[in-house]
RNA sequence: CGGGGCGUGGCGCAGUCCGGUAGCGCACAUGGUUUGGGACCAUGGUGUCGGAGGUUCGAAUCCUCUCGCCCCGACCA
């Protein structure tokens, strides 16, 4: 999207140009409120977003700003810029259509999947539109650095990107372009990099916090990239793509795909060792059907699982009343790409058909045990024949623990695993995400600066993204009610909602003056100017959401008062005309 | 990509089962009366019923194909 290129036509320069303020009239302006909620929304601030006339939906996963959404969107791209630029970051706008040989470069053309949009000139030459942008960066700085005198560096852009997401959903949330604040940091060594990832990890903090919004900075993987430090900014909210769990004791914070937990040992120690025993178990499959079948908890069960690690066969052995995380499965087998095997290759593994794979007697197969497994006594699990299951397993004697590791999910309840107290859970929207690279992209394409002593180094990057589109949803997501939006004053799209409710001619033209009044004050007013109710307009005033709202109304034209009031929190005041202007200052600077 | 749902005026919907003149609310236009929490009266305009093909005297409605959108899942900032 354009939004930065400033794609206006060349207008003749006016002299002494002032503007008169008019496309400010709601009566002049483009901002259609909608009093019903759009059928295809679901989350409130993709409704709120509609319905207040910030956006238009063009089609799955594409949205039209209108002026007001415009607005808004840009005070909070103001914020990351000045904030970015306060850090030491340096501005860049990239292009978005990059050719493929950057992608070639790092391999990524081959490894980036399809939601990548890749698209070829009349030429035939292909090019990519961008959905990330190290490639293009790690370009950028190769060619103007040189040594370690000019590292460090962190650049930076706010720019759209393109990801051809499988379900793009919740409006503005997942989009199939959005704009993102992308910065790539390039320094000699650790150390340098630690300073730089510190710097991000305190301008993020500020960025969100004038956004008015308030984030939970969870400690995250850090995805296919390698890397050690990740942290995640995320929101809660009920719709959140993210699991986070939270420790109410020690601030331990992390996404569901990282969290730790400590292990709860609770063995039954007076419990006796069984006999292994075979079970006749027809078309009992599911841990759900274990349970009723055997009338046992779901720990005892040994869940068995079959995955292709870049396509080698893995079994992966967890206790009933745990979910496999296959992110941590992954790290711990180092491998690229981790997916549950198909029926065919699980009936290859275990002899079985699916639903019936276990450990005893130890398959051929590279398997992994969870921690949680060693505990079992006298345990259910498939016995590799259809329809069968064991009973009486016990791990050692039955089958052999050798590769053992965290490979499950942390659940609420779960311990923390710092200060051994229970966790909760919260779902969350990320909106930012800060984590440190490494040399991947350096070094496959060959980044290299001299040292003080006159030698080659790879520069180690550090990699930081803001979703801006979806932080404009997350703050309606937070700062709402009933009636509509309820901006905070550094992103509200206007300073202050005037709204004129006269009856004459002559009420209409003193609603003016106030109107020019506060205009030529520097204040950016949204005036009601419309020939419809007092109610229709209050109504509207509400679901728009600019925090201050002042109306010239029936006490203005009885005794000169302007009546403001808040739209959080309802307090009214009324001020004299010739007050006005300083109290409005006043009230404004409030938030921010 | 699998499962479910929906496409009818600008928006929200009814009509589809059981084929027979396309409707309602809001919005819009004109005139009038109103004016501090989504006013009222009168008049008016608005639709290739998502698209294509078929069945039929006749299709929004039945059949076939297709496109789009939403939700859940898998997957992902």
């Amino acid at each position: 999207m354009p939004i930065l290129k400033d794609g206006r036509r060349r207008q003749k320069p006016v002299k002494n140009f002032r503007s008169t303020g008019e496309a400010m009239r709601i009566s002049r302006y483009i901002i259609p409120t909608l009093k019903d909620d759009p059928s295809d929304a679901v989350i409130v601030s993709h409704r709120l977003m509609i319905r207040a006339g910030l956006i238009r939906k063009e089609s799955a996963g594409m949205y039209v700003y209108l002026p007001s959404g415009l607005k808004v969107l840009r005070k909070i791209i103001n914020i990351i810029k000045e904030e970015m630029d306060r850090s030491g970051a340096l501005e860049f706008l990239m292009p978005e259509l990059t050719s493929a040989d950057l992608w070639k470069e790092s391999g990524r053309w081959d490894t980036m999947g399809p939601e990548m949009f890749r698209i070829e000139d009349r030429n035939g030459m292909e090019y990519s539109l961008a959905p990330t942008h190290e490639e293009a960066f790690t370009a950028v700085v190769r060619s103007v650095i040189s040594s370690y005198r000019d590292l460090p560096v962190n650049v930076y852009q706010i720019n759209t990107k393109f990801r051809d997401e499988i379900r793009p959903r919740y409006g503005v949330i997942r989009s199939k372009e959005f704009i993102m604040k992308d910065a790539y940091s390039f320094d000699i060594d650790d150390e340098g990099l630690e300073k730089s990832y510190q710097t991000m990890r305190k301008t993020y903090r500020r960025i969100f916090e004038r956004c008015g919004l308030e984030t939970i900075p969870v400690e995250a993987d850090t995805g296919s990239m390698g890397g050690s430090d990740s942290e995640e900014f995320m929101v809660a909210s009920e719709v959140g793509e993210e699991t986070l769990l939270l420790c109410g004791q020690c601030g331990y914070r992390a996404n569901q795909e990282k969290a730790e937990y400590k292990i709860t040992i609770q063995r039954n120690g007076a419990e006796r060792s069984e006999d292994l025993e075979i079970v006749d178990t027809p078309g009992v499959k599911t841990i759900e059907d274990l349970v009723k079948f055997f009338n046992c908890p779901e720990e005892k069960f040994l869940k068995s699982m079959i995955y292709l690690a870049d396509d080698d066969p893995v079994m992966a052995v967890v206790t009933g009343d745990r979910e496999i995380n296959e992110l941590k499965l992954k790290n711990y087998l180092g491998a690229n790409s981790i997916e549950i095997a198909p029926d065919a290759a699980v009936e290859k593994v275990t002899g079985a058909p699916v639903g019936f794979a276990g450990p005893v007697n130890d398959l051929k197969v590279k398997t992994v045990y969870d921690r949680s497994v060693r505990e079992v006594v006298n345990g259910i699990t498939g016995a590799n024949k259809a329809d069968k299951h064991y009973k009486g397993v016990n791990p050692g004697r039955d089958f052999t623990i050798k590769d053992e590791a965290d490979i499950t999910s942390a659940k609420g309840g779960d311990l923390c695993p710092l200060c051994g107290k229970p966790m909760y859970e919260k779902k969350g929207i990320e909106v930012g995400h800060i984590f440190k690279l490494g040399r991947k992209y350096t070094e496959s394409m060959n980044v290299k600066v001299l040292d003080k002593k006159g030698k080659e180094i790879t520069p180690i990057m550090g990699c930081y993204g803001i979703g801006v589109n979806r932080t404009m949803s997350a703050i309606v997501e937070q700062h709402n009610d009933e009636r509509g939006i309820i901006w905070p004053q550094s992103v509200s799209p206007f300073d202050v909602h005037l709204i004129g409710i006269a009856k004459s001619e002559s009420e209409i033209s003193e609603a003016d003056k106030i109107y020019h009044a506060l205009i030529n004050s520097g204040f950016d007013v949204l005036y009601d100017d419309r020939n419809v109710s007092p109610g229709f307009k209050f109504a509207d005033a509400d679901l728009i959401g600019i925090p201050l709202r002042l109306i010239v109304g029936k006490s203005y034209f009885k005794d000169g008062k302007i009546e403001l009031k808040l739209r959080k929190s309802g307090e009214t005041e009324h001020v004299e005309k010739g007050l006005l202007v300083e109290r409005v200052r006043e009230l404004i600077k409030i938030d921010n």
